[in-house]
DNA sequence: GCGGTGATAGAT
DNA sequence: TCTATCACCGCC
């Protein structure tokens, strides 16, 4: 029996949202329920840097819904749009309105919903604006430690074309060839 | 490619 | 109050 995976310290996250992307691929999302744990493999992620960055949700200042971005790192951001969909990031750096989006996870749980696309991952984890600045060490959803990344491939991120020039930068980032990546 | 759906933020 | 917009997804 393999040991409870346990969650990745405060520290992980109280660095840039870029070097924190990164290393969230191959990192394992748990949600602790009822009589049954959820477990899925990070690979694909987005870094949104600040107010600074235009496609950020900080962009424009702290307001209700991203307060949480100017809270502690290692916290669940999570927002509701498009009336249906919910989002899941983990709030990075320094209380500076940083946050990486978990876009798609691989399922290592049987009988996991399909993951790839970040409203998926968080239909099939059950990720609701309840769980909106959620600390990340607490014992119902967290991140624990994997083995070390694979090949990583830098993209630009989606969706985000309102963003003039920070549409181009490349801050999503996907294990190669993996089948669960969102898009190619 | 297009539209559902409702919260959000800025304008009025 | 009004309205444009939206870090999506499923179906055409």
């Amino acid at each position: 029996m393999r040991p409870a995976p346990r969650p990745l310290p405060r520290s992980f996250y109280a660095r840039d949202a870029e070097t924190v992307a990164r290393e969230l691929l191959n990192k394992r999302l748990v949600r602790v329920g009822r009589g049954k744990t959820l477990v899925g493999r990070i690979v694909e992620t987005e870094a949104y840097l600040g107010p600074h960055d235009r496609a950020c949700h900080t962009a424009r200042g702290k307001t209700a819904r991203n307060a949480v971005m100017f809270g502690p790192p290692g916290h669940a951001y999570v927002y509701f749009v498009y009336g249906m969909h919910h989002c899941l990031n983990v709030v990075t750096g320094y209380g500076d309105g940083q946050a990486v989006l978990i876009r798609a996870v691989e399922p290592l749980t049987d009988g996991l919903e399909k993951t790839n696309g970040p409203a998926r991952v968080c239909k099939a984890f059950h990720v609701t604006r309840n769980d909106n600045g959620d600390d990340l060490r607490g014992s119902e959803l967290f991140i624990a430690d994997g083995p070390a990344p694979e090949r990583i491939v830098r993209r630009a991120r989606v969706g985000v074309d309102y963003a003039g020039a920070w549409a181009k930068r490349l801050l999503r980032f996907y294990v190669r060839g993996n089948p669960w990546v969102s898009r190619r």
